[in-house]
DNA sequence: TTATCATTTGAATATCTGTTCATATGTATT
DNA sequence: AATACATATGAACAGATATTCAAATGATAA
């Protein structure tokens, strides 16, 4: 998925300001955390998964319920709910025939705040 | 991409809380704004793009640098500024030849902490 | 046990997406 | 005008991904 090349980049383009390279280079954070953020972003950049998590906010739920108000197979809303799960955004206890999810945690609400904001400016 | 289906679910599974589906239902935002949020964080979930713009945090930059700084070439990183600038999210500037691009909006760094501190806890 | 129901899972499919390669555009210099 | 260089763009390909369908678990009740 990365491509992390050996050899140097030939291309036509050459360093323009190699001072401004070096110092962002200096600066850039790890890749590693680099590619787990976009891991979390991948997750939120579906619309059901979206869904599915705005609908966590108000209420604890389970699979058939979530399909009821997203309007879909509890098929595919059992295999995002895995996804969700996956990445530990959402957590789930088991109440007879009855599974119910939950959000894992309080920074997904304030991120999607942000976005909310932003996309609203 | 959206398949917003006219027909019910006949799927086996009922309603299990016919109130928190109600509920809920009525207080999930509208599917508008919940699908633009998603493509928001679409445009976030590459590790390319995510990289690029960490790197535009410390100082705008010209297309061929950052290719240098990411080692990709300059095609690449090109079709990646064309998908973030389609997204607003960010501006450039030209200066002879020479292209120069920086962050459209600060939002964008607020939402990349809120996921560093998510990703760290 | 058998039947029923909620959920999960695997395979298949159609669609989407990121990079590469080749080429075009735009700007400055000679 | 011709050349050089930074950037942009289009087509093509490979890899990823969301939903569907069918079937398997897991749990309760009869």
């Amino acid at each position: 998925m990365e491509n992390i090349k050996e050899t140097l980049q030939e291309a036509s383009a050459e360093t323009v300001n190699p001072e401004v390279v070096k110092a962002v280079s200096e600066k850039l954070p790890d890749i590693e955390l680099l590619y787990d953020v976009a891991e979390l972003f991948k997750v939120f950049g579906d619309s059901t998964r979206v869904r599915i998590l705005c609908a966590l906010f108000e209420s604890e739920m389970c699979v058939c319920d979530i399909a009821q108000v997203l309007d879909m197979t509890q098929s595919a809303i059992s295999h995002q709910l895995r996804v969700l799960k996956q990445a530990r955004l959402v957590k789930y206890r088991r109440d007879g025939k009855t599974v119910y999810y939950s959000l894992a945690d309080d920074h997904i609400q304030t991120i999607f705040n942000q976005a909310f904001e932003h996309i609203m400016e």
